[in-house]
DNA sequence: CCACTAACCTATTCACACC
DNA sequence: GGTGTGAATAGGTTAGTGG
């Protein structure tokens, strides 16, 4: 809640909703009867089997990563019980170059919780995937945090990313889909600087 | 080897589409 | 208005990269 501009649903009220958040997605039967029979028989897709959806779909690769990510809540939460196995790959580290960098920490600067629109202007501007751009905010902005100085929010930036792991359990995948994931760097980084971790992942296990 | 950080995760909550 | 579910946040782990 507080450093990262929402918490549990926190974000500021005034940069809530209109524009902060993407477009709600709305899916068709056909791509939830997809989605439901992929999920039977994998709850960890790979990145390769993400994109492949993603292209079969026609529905972005960072969404297929977060209605799987709603999907094993949702099935946890009402079955409590585990599933297993997993499937993949991770995405291929997003290198980011200094020049970019400094595109994005100067949107930071500005506004720490970019919307979406924000979001792929940066995209378009940096020529890196929007949904990494989303990982990357949190990550970004350590210095902002730390103590005094925090900006006010102003939308958010997203995501979170996915592998696998069923602690334990089996081994996953380990794949992760970023898309939602640019936030996720920022998201990293201010945590990581700041002490407070946060990062994430899990991966390897593969079996 | 170690620090850094990208890629992923779960849990929780917000908020919009649709009834 | 209530419900379902997509979108987002917080906080955690794993592993690739580079010094």
């Amino acid at each position: 809640s507080e450093t990262c501009g929402s918490g549990k649903g926190t974000l500021h009220p005034e940069d809530r909703g209109r524009g902060s958040r993407r477009r709600r997605l709305v899916l068709t039967p056909a791509q939830k009867g997809a989605l439901h029979a992929w999920f039977q028989h994998n709850l960890y897709p790979g990145i390769a089997t993400r994109e492949r959806l993603a292209r079969e779909l026609h529905i972005p690769e960072s969404r297929i990563q977060v209605w799987f990510q709603n999907q094993r809540t949702r099935q946890l939460r009402q079955s409590r019980s585990r599933s297993g196995n997993s499937q993949g790959e991770r995405r291929k580290r997003t290198s980011i170059s200094p020049s970019e960098t400094s595109i994005l920490l100067q949107a930071f600067e500005k506004n720490r919780f970019p919307s979406i629109a924000t979001r792929e202007h940066l995209a378009r501007l940096t020529g890196l995937p929007e949904p990494r751009i989303q990982v990357h905010c949190p990550s970004m902005a350590p210095e902002l945090f730390k103590v005094g100085g925090i900006a006010a929010p102003e939308t958010l930036l997203e995501d979170r990313g996915l592998p696998g792991g069923i602690h334990g359990i089996s081994a996953q995948a380990m794949g992760g889909s970023v898309e939602l994931a640019s936030e996720r760097t920022l998201h990293n980084e201010f945590a990581q600087k700041t002490g407070n971790k946060a990062g994430a992942g899990w991966e390897r296990s593969r079996v």
